[in-house]
DNA sequence: AATATAGGGTGTATTTCTTACACTATTGCT
DNA sequence: AGCAATAGTGTAAGAAATACACCCTATATT
């Protein structure tokens, strides 16, 4: 790190690639952007980190602006880099992922910010064309997932507080698009011992209701911390 | 991402954990610095990226300074971007963990840069306090690794081309803090079929020489493509 | 009231992986 | 010849992963 500079402002984005789960799909927010350079494209919603505040709250601020939520579950996935990835500079960014239950949240599809059209939910597996290297960004978020929700209790973030094992089970192979077995997804997911059975059933179905469980927090950090079981 | 902006130069800095094994310890590269801020301080190898470059290419850059050494396994970590790990404005910065063979490697311990005093390997279990948030992105780092080594073979980044199973097995051992079963680790080890046993022997050593290994990229690359063997 | 529909919920046998554990073999050195 | 130091090897028990099919129940329909 050279020194003897002077005090200096920093100039990049975060951007964020914000995942919801409704209808056995997953969802990405995307926003149509109303400004040059990518006027008229979809892309990730995104801003200019100010200079006194964290990334992380740069991202915060994105998040509440489009989903009116605070304290969404975020992760930051890499920095890019690429000389060509904004035509007016070298601007790089920080992307980062965040998931939310879409039940929850009141969608702000039509945001405050000048530079953005709509905001609009799409099919991860039907995306637009999109702006900047966003494509790539999703991609490489997906990627997180896939292999962060088979150590991590994330995928929680994106169901309801109170699910059925089906809805589990769905969201689990929309991440993988993958088909699971019922059976063995079921033994699997109990035995780990964090959900919590509800006395409750689903409601307004037409045929055998199902039981609702949450994710049982509490118990989960117990076997969390054992989290990285390497062989011995 | 806001438009109408100047064409503006880009102002964070890439910093690099280089980690490096030898007698069975993990090592990383630190630099005392000699120049304001953390003056004789030890710290991470790092440059403030130059607008006309990619991030990786600065890595790179910092690489080649400090080991004369190109194609170095190299992986983006985190950016950080606390708005107190600069004194001198939030200068945030991309870190990156290197790993390098210690034997092939040609260790610029004066290096060019006017703001280092020297480099230094230090073990990984007996660091110097350090500038910045540097303690912090090593520990990251290591988290990272420790991850990463179950399913990916960049382990083998460490070890000279060939290497005894002893040593392949000790190097785990000190990346995870934790005895292994030598018999289990074999066992294993073998049955990923990635190894390629050579018809030559360990060299020096005043017991029975061990059987030397290379690790077989080509094999691998057929059994990584099957990597994210999630349940189905 | 009977039936249809749609998903809810459950167990077992097989195979594969993980773990625990101890002795003989080879080489260099004295 | 004997010592010191590490190399190299197999088996049994337990745990986890996989494959697989039928009955149950709530509602809607006739």
């Amino acid at each position: 790190m050279q020194s003897n500079l002077p005090h200096l402002q920093s100039i990049f984005t975060a951007d964020c690639v914000i995942f919801g789960f409704n209808e056995g799909e997953l969802k990405v927010l995307l926003i149509e952007r109303n400004e040059y350079p990518f006027k008229d494209w979809w892309g990730l919603p995104g801003f200019f980190v100010e200079h006194n505040e964290t990334i992380d709250d740069a991202v915060k601020r994105i998040l509440l602006e489009y989903t009116g939520l605070k304290g969404i579950y975020m992760e930051q996935l890499y920095t890019f880099g690429d000389l060509q990835r904004h035509p007016q500079g070298r601007i790089i960014t920080v992307a980062y992922y965040a998931m939310l239950r879409l039940e929850s949240a009141n969608i702000n599809l039509k945001p405050l910010s000048t530079y953005v059209r709509k905001a609009q939910w799409h099919p991860l597996n039907n995306l637009p064309e999109l702006a900047f290297d966003h494509k790539n960004i999703i991609d490489k978020s997906i990627d997180k997932i896939r292999r962060k929700v088979s150590h991590s209790p994330i995928a929680f973030e994106l169901l309801p507080e109170k699910f059925t094992l089906t809805q589990l089970q769905q969201l689990y192979e929309a991440i993988w698009d993958k088909k699971l077995d019922k059976r063995n997804f079921r033994k699997k997911m109990l035995k780990y011992n964090v959900l919590k059975e509800l006395d409750e059933k689903q409601k307004g179905v037409s045929y055998r209701a199902a039981k609702l469980y949450k994710f049982d927090k509490r118990k989960y950090n117990r076997i969390f911390k054992n989290e990285l079981n390497f062989s011995k």
